[in-house]
DNA sequence: TTGCTCCTCACGTCACGTGAGGTGGC
DNA sequence: TTGCTCCTCACGTCACGTGAGGTGGC
């Protein structure tokens, strides 16, 4: 018989992981003496403690290991869960190297361009929503501010007369998916409004070019925020071209610009660029899941 | 102005996150209603959450992302951080991917040969001892058994004699680090038992054969509980080597046998078989640190 | 008035590590 | 008697999630 000490030693183990595995009736000592609470243990025990370590160095939570030990357990089973575990374990492992890959990016920006990045981009998902807007397609780039905030306006106008509650801020969308450059000709953009989903029935003149429609969810969408006049959004959509690429994504769908704050408040205005992206079709090393 | 659920929609958090940043001084709402006590932000704060977001995925803990908010961090310093950890996490993917690999080696175990494994094999670390020991090279393996013993008896008269204090069980060290398939000659075998380092400066009759040693330490080993029979061992010796090969390690020095509980204790013999082990020299991908 | 949002505790997570304060065996 | 080992609380870890129980604004 061995105190914990000893058995620890003999375990490799630390007396509080031995006391821990007691109290949760992991493995609990052969005897504790009544009056001194002292544990026993005894060499029978340490192929079990073993076996416990190898399940845990496995990733099995201790929980998990108690099942297992109590009882027999049948070859299937054992296999199902190793399957399963190497499942997890393939995916963790790739949800780390894609961090690392990002940790990498930002290093690549600040060794490249020696500059700190200007802005934050996080994925995120975009919730479908049911809009209001307008749709035109505008000859040239000199053009696209005034025929933007033009269309906006009516499109608030509308809504406003037919006494629709809004429910978000307005954004453009821009329809043109190949790289847009802000050079091109034949702008294909859409102004919209969320708004409360019981508009989805209202019918609006035909004659007036602005309907009602649902947007459908993004999965994935590389998001930043610029702070200050709308001619930066230009800057910012080239940070976000190289941010896609850099990050092992590539862009699919149509971006779009959301007026989070704009004049008349005479603060700067803020607006948050969304690109839905998708992870590159061309992986890493270790995708298959056999 | 937002209160905590619109900036938490925008922001794509939970309310409770953002409560428990406010908690930790991460980020504060601007405005705090003294008497409803509601939490009150602006859109300036929007692009703050999203480089709390940025740096919590690229793995900094919160309290080291509050430091970086505060200083306004030289580029040099972001660089460091970020520096170390990539070395981070390269170093966590290599690991997940050794514990990939562990996991399937069990799989192959299970599915080649159709059963469940016998021992539960752990690596862990020798300390270095001081041994009293004998060494030998025996002829044929017929005669290690009784060998053995009979260098074994004369150890512990000896250490009797000289009144040495005995600190651990008896163990064999074979020496022969090729493959020892049982079938060879000449077998290389020492037998020791650790003793008090006290006994280091204690000289022994040259004639006998045994001496005292320093055993240093081994930074992993392969270990395995057998118990039963010592003809069983050399099964354990089969399922180490297996083992061995399929979790990517090699073998590295002398192997023992330590003998935790021997005749003449009525019950089953228990035996740990330690093989020094080192990683394999072929790494898989990704192992520079640049 | 009814919902909806907001608030503040307080506990749970996972596998122990780290004292604090006290006792038993050589 | 002095060390060494053992014991039992009890709190901390990390970033929140999940109720419980209650209040404020439309």
């Amino acid at each position: 018989m061995f105190k914990v000490g000893d058995f620890a030693k003999i375990g490799q183990v630390s007396v509080k992981t031995l006391h821990h595995y007691d109290e949760i009736g992991l493995l609990k000592p052969i005897r504790v003496d009544t009056s001194s609470g002292y544990r026993y243990y005894v060499l029978e025990q340490l192929p079990q403690l073993n076996r416990i370590l190898v399940l845990k160095d496995l990733g099995f939570p201790l929980e998990q290991i108690a099942t297992f030990l109590a009882e027999p357990l049948a070859i299937a089973e054992l296999r199902g869960m190793l399957r399963l575990r190497q499942a997890e374990l393939k995916h963790l492992v790739q949800e780390e190297q894609a961090r690392l890959a990002r940790v990498e990016a930002h290093l690549q920006q600040i060794e490249k361009e020696g500059s700190v990045p200007i802005y934050d981009i996080v994925v995120k998902s975009v919730a479908p929503q049911i809009i209001v807007s307008g749709r035109e397609i505008i000859p040239s780039t000199e053009e696209v501010n005034s025929r933007c905030e033009a269309l906006g306006i009516k499109v608030y106008q509308l809504i406003e007369r037919m006494g629709i509650k809004i429910t978000g801020p307005m954004y453009t969308i821009y329809h043109d998916v190949e790289a847009y450059t802000g050079q091109d000709q034949d702008i294909d953009i859409e102004m919209g409004v969320s708004v409360d989903s019981s508009t989805q029935d209202v019918h609006f003149p035909a004659d007036s070019g602005i309907t009602v429609r649902e947007l459908p969810v993004v999965e994935m969408a590389a998001c930043l925020i610029h702070t200050g006049a709308y001619e930066g959004l230009w800057q910012a959509y080239a940070s976000m071209l190289t941010w896609i690429e850099r990050n092992g994504y590539q862009r699919c769908g149509s971006f779009r610009f959301i007026y989070l704050r704009t004049p008349p408040d005479s603060r700067d205005p803020v607006t948050e660029v969304q690109f839905p992206v998708e992870k590159q079709s061309s992986q890493p090393y270790k995708d298959e899941m056999e």
